[in-house]
RNA sequence: GGGCGCGUAGCUCAGUGGAAGAGCACCCGGCUUACAACCGGGGGGUCGCUGGUUCGAACCCAGCCGUGCCCACCA
């Protein structure tokens, strides 16, 4: 008699998770013991900007660490997944900004101390939603170790490390070309800016004398014979072209190749720039490429990296012409400008007396964007901190060049090392409000010092400490070590640095992995921050599209939880998380997803509601039936397969293993194949032992195999599997319950192989009933020939069970043949009821199949070089398949017969 | 300009030397009391193109076509 379950029959997500995540929380399941003397297991979260809210990124991500996480602990490890927030230095004083600008008020209007104290608030009232949204995920972080890149223990990291650059000789302050946001009114480091193909256009200028100029390179690129360049006039000329003709005001040379014969006679001398009278000197310098355009190119060194680069080594002057905003400084008639102004203009008055030479056209090329506000970078001379990235770069790509971090997937190493291995010198220092201020004092008399964590800053008559903060990604740099602790040296640091695995996507490996690598070597004495990258990809829609508010097919993971449930939303995810390759998600797909959460929760409801049994010993094997055999064979080799793909981070092969296992094997067959023993014991309720024993059997391992099952997918979706698991075994969660091992006993391919045969069986039957259209009540009489071969003999009133069929009683008469691999025959009376026409296009489709099977191996096997070369397992494998093709082919074609065709 | 991928069923993707696979979608039949968020059955692909290597190629090699991404200081 089936039990009452308390279960209903569908599964309602919001209760249970809500329930689930707060025992799992109060009982401490969670918290990480630096003590215990369990293997550690560390992640580390990639901290969220504080300003940010949960978006289907964050949930991609923090599912795989989630699931590593929890795999781990099941596992025996002493996890610690810690949690906590970026301050996100331009994001949030941006959010702040603009919420003052609703007041009438700038930053400026309340002065430093004020603004930060103004952010601070804001991010106690509302930053840091995003934590709030990790619970609804069920991220299993220990959260009482919550950190913030600006609290005060990362704070002393962050000045501890400075000052040690410092002393190293590793943070140095020089005025460069910088990358310059106009808008964000900050210093860039080159990695914030995003390049794009923008189409400007190419102005060729003639500097100097109108009868010394030299026409521009027909074709542009192509060299010209010198000879035919050579003016023999004493004036001096030169044309240069430029897509920024702004920035002639600014230049203090023009320069030239060396080995250039088309101006070797023109180094050394002057030209008088356009507009302004200026005289300018032309030199020769290596960098020139003499090929492009009229190879002479004007030198602004103050707002040109190369052209500052060339400036350097020739002793030029710098002339800045544009202010912060972009804004012309020079005199004249420009000031005041805009820079998209001024450039029309310029050109427009160079054309007017005659400097243009040849129109100008269309050009495609590189231009700069500040990532965050898209507006156009503009190259800046000025005075900034930068760490001399050199050694430390050099550190960071040996780590992996000799195997001490593996980044997974491999192929991504390669960019790795594309970057660090030609990195330029990393500009740290921003000119903001918000964010770690730069720890160094200037005295009166030029005096630069660095103040240490554990130091007073000097004070006195004209000292005064740097105005600038330090780039938000410095601090996250120093994250694996500094959340732990460092610079003290905690138990939380011993146990837990090297983090194991660090998670995220692809495209910050440059922004944060590179960067921890260096910091982590360098502050932890040559240790890495973590021994494992796991890179994955971007969550994309269905048609592989980004996802993009304008495009409409943004996924709002918080929605999605809501609709689906966590456990959806996260299998969905993982489903589709291949190492390094994009994530397509949909709404379909994550119906589906739900679906197999509802699939879980009534197998596990039949289960309860048939007395399925968890507790004590497996009976002996003695006492199952080839079908347990089977399952649990099923389950070790299930268990193997899920923790190969989890070590290599393939959690989209971890998903479809469990799915097909959970969905095919267990629902579909075991279970199925379990009702008729069941209701056997049911039918015999008085006591036939026989079939008590079978049934209290299968209600163990039914038990037991929805147990490990449950074990298995609790790291990819713990509510559901937690609430089923508890109901199942009357503990209180799956947390910490030992993960599944593999038991070689339990390994039984000859279970296997019959019950793949039974499915064959039962499979053709089936195909056979839905060709004839018969209903599914509708028995019928048949007999059964062959299946001792196969090792069914045991199970033929199953297979009747399963399929309706008859026992072969008198007045039988053969109507239909089904001819089935391995030697299984199914004759069927279906007199009455038979659909000939029907039954003959079945039959005259399997004889096409058997034909084609035919002719294939014949063509093989008659192929001598095959029979030679091919290895002997093959051949006999292709010589198997004929013997069954053919005898296929005379059962069909004996059917057809019978059928009086 | 340099580098790295990818092209397999309508869609998204597995498969990487020996019989073309999955999920979803589609078609047919079913409320068979765990589940209609389900069950059973089915159709559908010269594996981008062209050559080559091999007894044998979706898989290895070359070229081409298409497509995506990353890096980049050619004015």
């Amino acid at each position: 008699m089936p039990a009452e379950t308390p279960l209903p029959a569908q599964y309602a997500p919001g209760e249970v998770e809500q329930r689930r995540y707060d025992l799992w929380v109060s009982t401490g399941q969670f918290t990480a013991i630096p003590a215990s003397d369990r293997q550690p297991y560390c992640i580390v979260i990639p901290p969220p900007n504080v300003t940010g809210s949960l978006h289907v990124g964050h949930a991609l991500d923090h599912t795989i660490q989630d699931t590593l996480v929890r795999r781990r602990r099941m596992q025996g490890f002493e996890t610690l997944w810690l949690p906590g927030t970026d301050h996100a230095g331009i994001a949030t004083q941006n959010v702040v900004e603009r919420q003052l600008a609703t007041e009438g008020l700038s930053r400026h209007d309340l002065g430093r101390e004020k603004f930060v104290e103004r952010v601070w608030q804001w991010k106690a009232e509302s930053g840091g939603a995003i934590l709030g949204q990790m619970r609804r995920l069920g991220d299993s972080v220990d959260w009482g170790r919550e950190r913030f890149t600006m609290d005060e223990g990362l704070s002393r990291a962050v000045l501890t490390i400075f000052k040690r650059l410092f002393d190293d000789g590793l943070a140095y302050r020089a005025e460069r070309i910088i990358n310059w946001c106009p808008r964000c009114l900050t210093a860039l480091s080159d990695i914030e800016v995003e390049h794009s193909d923008d189409e400007g256009e190419l102005v060729s200028i003639r500097y100097g004398d109108d009868d010394g100029a030299i026409s521009p390179v027909p074709g542009a690129s192509q060299r010209a014979p010198a000879s035919e360049e050579r003016t023999g006039g004493a004036g001096i000329g030169i044309v240069v072209a430029t897509t920024r003709a702004e920035t002639m005001l600014g230049d203090t040379a023009v320069a030239v190749h060396p080995d250039d014969d088309r101006y070797r006679h023109l180094v050394g001398k002057e030209v008088e720039l356009p507009l302004t009278g200026r005289r300018i000197p032309i030199i020769a310098d290596a960098h020139v490429d003499p090929t492009f355009g009229t190879g002479a190119v004007k030198v602004t060194p103050a707002h040109d990296p190369n052209d500052f680069e060339i400036g350097q080594r020739h002793d030029l002057p710098n002339l800045t012409i544009l202010d912060e905003r972009g804004v012309i400084t020079a005199n004249g008639p420009y000031q005041g400008l805009d820079r998209f102004e001024a450039r029309p203009a310029i050109v427009a008055a160079l054309r007017e007396h005659g400097r243009v030479v040849a129109e100008t056209r269309p050009y495609v090329h590189a231009v700069g964007h500040c990532s965050r506000c898209k507006t156009i970078i503009e190259p800046r001379l000025s005075l900034q901190w930068f760490v001399n990235t050199g050694p430390l770069a050099r550190a960071a790509g040996d780590a992996v060049r000799d195997g001490r971090v593996r980044i997974e997937p491999a192929e991504l190493a390669k960019r790795y090392f594309a970057w660090v291995d030609n990195m330029h010198d990393w500009c740290i220092s921003r000119q903001l409000w918000w964010g770690h201020r730069i720890p160094v004092w200037y005295g009166p008399n030029g005096e630069t010092v660095c103040v240490g964590p554990d130091e007073q800053p000097p004070t006195g008559e004209g000292w005064h400490q740097d105005e600038d903060v330090l780039d938000t990604w410095f601090s996250s740099a120093l994250w694996p070590f500094s959340t732990l602790g460092w610079p003290d040296e905690t138990p939380e640091l011993a146990k837990f640095y090297p983090t194991s695995v660090l998670v995220t996507g692809y495209d910050i490996l440059f922004f944060w992995v590179a960067r921890m690598m260096m910091f982590g070597l360098y502050a932890m004495g040559g240790q890495q921050p973590f021994d494992v990258v796991a890179l994955h990809g971007m969550v994309r829609d269905q048609h592989g599209k980004k996802m993009s508010k304008s495009f409409g097919n943004v996924v709002d993971p918080l929605d999605w939880i809501e609709r689906f449930g966590a456990d959806a939303t996260r299998f969905t995810l993982a489903r589709g998380a291949n190492p390094g390759s994009d994530v397509p998600v949909s709404e379909e797909w994550c119906q589906g997803s739900r679906n197999f959460c509802n699939k879980l929760w009534n197998a596990t409801r039949f289960a309860l509601m048939n007395g399925a049994t968890v507790s004590g010993r497996l009976p002996g094997r003695k006492q199952f039936s080839t079908i347990d055999r089977w399952i649990l064979s099923r389950l070790q080799q299930v268990t193997a397969e899920v923790d190969e793909y989890f070590d290599a981070f393939e959690f989209a092969k971890v998903c479809d293993t469990l799915y097909h296992f959970a969905w095919d094997d267990v629902c579909d067959w075991y279970v199925e194949l379990a009702k008729p023993v069941l209701a056997a014991a049911g039918d015999a309720a008085t006591g036939d032992g026989a079939a008590g024993d079978a049934a209290a059997t299968t209600r163990r391992v039914l038990g037991h195999v929805l147990d490990q099952l449950l074990r298995l997918l609790h790291p990819i979706i713990p509510f559901v599997t937690d609430e089923l698991w508890s109901g199942l075994t009357g503990k209180k969660t799956v947390a910490r319950a030992p993960w599944p091992t593999v038991n070689k006993s339990y390994v039984d391919e000859r279970a296997e192989a019959t019950v793949v045969a039974l499915q064959q069986v039962v499979t053709e039957v089936r195909r056979f009933r839905s060709d004839q259209g018969l209903r599914p009540g509708q028995r019928v009489a048949a007999r059964l020939i062959g299946l001792p071969a196969v090792g069914l003999d045991q199970h033929e009133p199953l297979i009747r069970s399963l399929v309706r069929l008859d026992e072969p009683g008198t007045g039988f008469a053969a109507t239909a043949s089904l001819a089935i691999a391995g030697g299984v025959d199914v004759e069927l009376d279906t007199r009455g009821v038979i659909d000939v026409a029907a039954e003959r296009a079945r039959l005259e489709k399997d004889r096409g199949a058997a034909e084609k099977e035919i002719a294939g191996c014949r063509a093989k096997l008659d192929t001598p070089a095959f029979a030679d070369k091919a290895p002997a397992d093959v051949v006999a494998k292709v010589r198997e398949r004929l013997a069954a093709a053919e005898a296929d082919l005379a059962r069909v074609s004996a059917s057809l017969a019978a059928l009086g065709v």
